[in-house]
DNA sequence: CTCCAGGGAC
DNA sequence: GTCCCAGGAG
């Protein structure tokens, strides 16, 4: 605990107001299905790139309705190369499952939203939160770097839990639903644009009277390294997104044969088309491979 | 725990 | 080249 948690939040808030970045889908009059995609979209993905992709997205689908009713073979081609195409999948049956389960529209309760596929703990509290106003902690990667240094005194965030993350929001999160709320978001902000991994803007920052890291001589990361990320070169991953892009840029099944030239190790090739099609991104057939119906 | 895309900053 | 990114599922 900080020695004034109301201070810490009362800064953020503060400073929110005004440094705020204007992305579309903090807008007054965005539904809260809008606010849904848009979070789907920015898992592990940024802010730059998701931006045009989730303006034709809700363009193109206003409701859960309407991209309930297309097949999902368009919710991975109109997701393009944002990444992690199982999210497009997993988009296209929470609309599906909003429209089975809740009339078409998205709930505010915390366990209807945890329940719809794709939606995690961070996902459920950010819609609640953000689309509905509701007083939950929601706690990211931002937020959990942030906490960790200005009430923690630690360079970066210990190993990811839900529980003692929560907890640690809830408290220093403001009673007042809508201090809460911008809270939530100056957090998330503050990480996002100062509080950065690897080069914090320390002399930009609203809190920094008031962070214990900084009081405490920015000492280093002392926990367990982080393990270095697999080569992407090479990885079945980027096989994946290479065979991912033929599948969309076709609307007839691609063969087995013209997918072949993506790599010089068959057994590889048709282990990975294998992948794809146990996630439902591609569909096989006597034709050869496609996007799911 | 491992896997999952793709791009950009450094 | 390395690390990061509004995470979630199996």
């Amino acid at each position: 605990m900080p020695r004034s948690p109301a201070a810490l939040a009362d800064r953020v808030v503060a400073w929110f107001a005004t440094a705020a970045r204007p992305l579309p889908w903090r807008a007054a009059d965005v539904s809260p299905w809008a606010v849904l995609v848009s979070e789907f979209m920015l898992q592990q993905t940024q802010v730059s790139r998701v931006q045009p992709k989730w303006e034709a997205w809700i363009a193109r689908w206003p409701t859960p309705a309407a991209l309930a009713a297309e097949p999902p073979a368009e919710a991975v081609r109109a997701w393009d190369r944002l990444g992690y195409p199982r999210r497009a999948l997993w988009l296209h049956r929470a609309a599906t499952e909003l429209v089975q389960r809740h009339d078409g529209e998205v709930p505010n309760d915390l366990d209807a939203l945890l329940a719809l596929q794709g939606v995690g703990p961070y996902t459920a509290r950010a819609v609640a939160a953000f689309a509905f106003g509701a007083r939950h902690p929601v706690v990211d990667t931002n937020t959990r770097r942030v906490l960790a240094r200005a009430v923690d005194g630690r360079a970066e965030a210990g190993a990811p839990g839900a529980a003692r993350d929560l907890a640690a929001m809830s408290a220093v999160l403001p009673e007042d639903p809508v201090a809460a709320r911008a809270f939530n978001a100056g957090a998330m902000e503050l990480g996002a644009t100062v509080c950065t991994a690897r080069m914090p803007r320390c002399d930009a920052c609203p809190v920094a009277d008031l962070c214990a890291w900084r009081a405490a001589g920015y000492p280093a990361h002392d926990g367990p390294k982080r393990r270095t990320q697999a080569r992407f070169e090479g990885s079945d991953r980027q096989l994946r997104g290479r065979i991912m892009r033929e599948l969309r840029g076709s609307h007839r099944p691609v063969a087995r044969d013209e997918l072949a030239p993506l790599d010089p190790d068959a057994a590889r090739l048709d282990r990975v088309l294998g992948t794809l099609v146990a996630d439902g991104l591609a569909v096989a057939s006597d034709d050869g491979y496609a996007l799911p119906g």
